[in-house]
DNA sequence: ATCGAAATTTAGACACGCCTAAATTTATTC
DNA sequence: GAATAAATTTAGGCGTGTCTAAATTTCGAT
């Protein structure tokens, strides 16, 4: 059975959207995350449902179901592969790889994705912190994380992956000098909106809102 | 006007066959090189004709027209640069190239190509020695180069290119441990079969047909 | 110049993946 | 619990790209 290109493209978004296929989507989620009509939604879903790749209950959700859960994640493999070579070798920002990615997932050679782990030195993790799945579909062990909204102050900790992978976010984050590994130590908590007073890689002085902390996951202990 | 990946195929075999765009191809030419029926290519020659990408006289070929050399050239160029990192730093071999090759030409990001040109050096021949466009649609100046089968006896000569890239040929050379670059000197032409003696990189006396003579393209001087 | 073979095109069909508009089901609110 | 709003599905249609079978055109040989 020949899995298409679109139908990667919905099982990995199913999947995403449904915490690692644990709960079900709905028809509205998957059409707004892959700028189509809810009802090229159904049409799909309805297809996919016939190739037995997810449990599809009308007016209720979908979820993947294990023959789906592998498809999935390979695509997913595919798309971080990706995103590490684009950032680290050819100098893609974090914020422009996301749209490139999402074509060459799709490329079909083993072979090739295999490859290209190795020259890439099999990487655990995206540019944007998100685990990769190694070949057999397992997820790295993931770091103990908390969000920095939610840490102590006085505390070191490193980012170490982003909740809102968007492009306005991942721009925001360069305006600002926020990466990867940046050092966050919070002076100050405002109770009043939630905001944070930071320094930065030890050097700079930075004000975060709440909302933004909210989408920054660190390490829990320095 | 959006070209699609078929049609981006259709463009690059078109001109390819006809010496650069100069002659006209046949249907069947085309249905063999794409592996599909002639009728879906002369489906698709309409296609193309109605969106001015080719000169199509019935029952007699078609040939690409300027705006369609533009596609064509364009994806010659991601073709081969492609094929180029395959090669160069996923540590394929020259005969296992095309297949993924003729998927990763279809992304589209005009930066990613940019960037990957950087990224390889801006090389001027892809892994068979031939040219790449570059981001103009020129084409490198090509060296000097004669057939090996029309060579001279006692004379130096490197590999620069094949005529014909099919994987049974090149898997036939890798036997032969002939790559770009070797150095071939005749030692013998036997008249009755064309075939000759040579001596390889110094230090293989080996035999070649005429057949593969024929297809093998050296430089005219050492 | 004509006959038969080969090449090519036409006709009709189908899978994929998307759309709009209308109908249906589920959720919410009074 | 009836009315309305929101979410979802159905119906019907369209462009892309392929196929098989049948019709047509061209080419080659006598």
């Amino acid at each position: 059975m020949q899995i298409q290109i679109a139908e990667e493209n919905y099982l990995r978004v199913i999947f995403l959207l449904g915490k690692s296929g644990s709960e079900y989507v709905s028809t509205n989620a998957i059409a707004d995350r892959l700028h189509t009509k809810p009802s090229s939604v159904t049409d799909m879903l309805r297809r996919l449902s016939d190739k037995k790749l997810v449990s599809y209950v009308k007016y209720k959700g979908v979820k993947v179901n294990q023959a789906g859960k592998t498809v999935a994640l390979d695509t997913i493999r595919k798309h971080r592969l990706w995103e590490v070579f684009l950032v680290e070798h050819l100098v893609f920002g974090w914020e422009e790889v996301h749209e490139v990615a999402e074509q060459l997932e799709h490329i079909q050679s083993k072979k090739l994705i295999e490859k290209l782990d190795e020259f890439l030195g099999f990487p655990k993790y995206d540019p944007h912190g998100d685990p990769i799945p190694d070949k057999l579909g397992q997820m790295p062990k993931t770091q103990n994380t908390i969000l920095l909204s939610d840490q102590e102050l006085e505390k070191n900790c490193h980012l170490v992956g982003v909740k809102d992978s968007s492009k306005a976010f991942l721009t925001y984050l360069d305006g600002q000098n926020i990466k990867l590994g940046s050092e966050f130590h919070i002076k100050t908590r405002f109770e009043y909106d939630g905001s944070l007073n930071v320094l930065l890689d030890k050097k700079h002085a930075i004000s975060i809102s709440q909302q933004v902390a909210k989408n920054l996951l660190v390490t829990t202990h320095e």
